[in-house]
DNA sequence: AAGTGAATGTAACTGATGTTACCCTCGGTT
DNA sequence: AACCGAGGGTAACATCAGTTACATTCACTT
């Protein structure tokens, strides 16, 4: 655990604080699918992120979902830092896109923590700003693209988080992420791929110019 | 500017602090409609808002905006925290809704302050806190639900803010906030009109039973 | 080989929203 | 009184996205 703290942690957290982590923090591994936090749900802890990617969903009242966006390593859930505001349950959904390994948090130790160390102040607030920014990318895309953008932004930001321009997903799974339904989707990706943009396979769909 | 303070900020700032942002604080008054914050501009202050309201917009790549969220008594712009990250041009527009009443905060306070005053320290996290929620909300609403929903939601806001169920806004305006258009909000209005919700006047609709 | 379910392709239709065009009315100005 | 611009009403149409329905293909099981 140690070294994966300072290999993901180890240039902005002191040493001391790493040490801190070390002592209250407990590591866990999570298999690609994994249902990390549900909304409604009350947060136990605080996650840091040491390697993979989590994605961030928003569901309707019909329970369908809409992606908001990713965690990768070196990012943590600025919504469970609420949880030290008087806000208890969860807002959103976290599952594991990949397989992925983190430290949880005690949420006690959020305000001593940021009492005591500075680099874990600038830390949280960071997070939190790049979660804002994470949101004004959703708010923009959704108010002011149409799907075919959206979807081609998916596509790449899916091909980029997990560096391969194989994207490993049905028609259907796209569709959920982006609040669509699989016709559409398959519609717009025949499309693209008239285009020559892409090839669809079963299963996956090959980037070739987006 | 001490009384205002007292009366906005007397019972989550502690007396210290409320002498150090008078020392340090520039008071200002804004008329409704003036612009505070622009989209690229540089950051200057962190303002406190101690009465009126100010809305929060973001802009499309053709010019067109899109209503974020309302700033009220006691609240501060998130967006502006941003600029102690090393991001110093605003991503958002701020105008006056109402007239009202701020104080500048130097940001090379930002940094001190959070260190050294808990109650400051608590007022910028549940500030960011507050404003992810905003954002959570404006996703659903733009992202789950109709036009026709937006604009009742709207038009309560707008009620509640103003604490007046007479909205003075143009079909325009109204349009503008919701990234629409005009012939849209007109036809949806109408509609409310006739269901006997609302009423419609020249420059002003006036709330019945949203 | 036949059966099965998931994934995908596709057509036809619907509904919500945006666009264009033109109208009228109100209030203030010339 | 005549004029004018802003605000608003409305029709006709275009477009995007969602829905329904059904066919096809593939991988895997029986």
């Amino acid at each position: 655990m140690i070294q994966d703290l300072k290999t993901s942690y180890g240039k902005i957290f002191e040493e001391a604080l790493i040490q801190d982590i070390v002592q209250v923090g407990t590591y866990k591994e999570v298999k690609a699918g994994d249902l990390l936090m549900e909304i409604g749900s009350y947060v136990k802890g605080m996650p840091l992120l040491v390697s993979g990617v989590v994605k961030i969903l928003r569901e309707d009242k019909d329970g369908n979902e809409l992606l908001l966006y990713y965690l990768e390593k070196g990012d943590t859930c600025s919504m469970t830092m609420a949880c030290c505001m008087g806000q208890p349950q969860s807002e959103i959904r976290a599952i594991a896109e990949t397989d992925a390994k983190l430290i949880m948090i005690p949420i006690q130790k959020m305000e001593e923590w940021t009492r005591t160390y500075r680099t874990w102040r600038n830390f949280v607030f960071e997070s939190y700003h790049n979660r804002l920014n994470e949101m004004l990318n959703t708010i923009d895309s959704i108010a002011f693209d149409n799907l075919d953008d959206r979807l081609i932004n998916y596509l790449n930001e899916k091909a980029r988080i997990n560096n391969n321009p194989l994207v490993n997903n049905t028609h259907q799974e796209i569709a959920d992420d982006l609040h669509s339904s699989r016709v559409v989707i398959s519609r717009l990706l025949k499309k693209l791929e008239n285009l020559g943009k892409l090839k669809l396979n079963r299963n996956s769909i090959e980037i070739i110019n987006l």
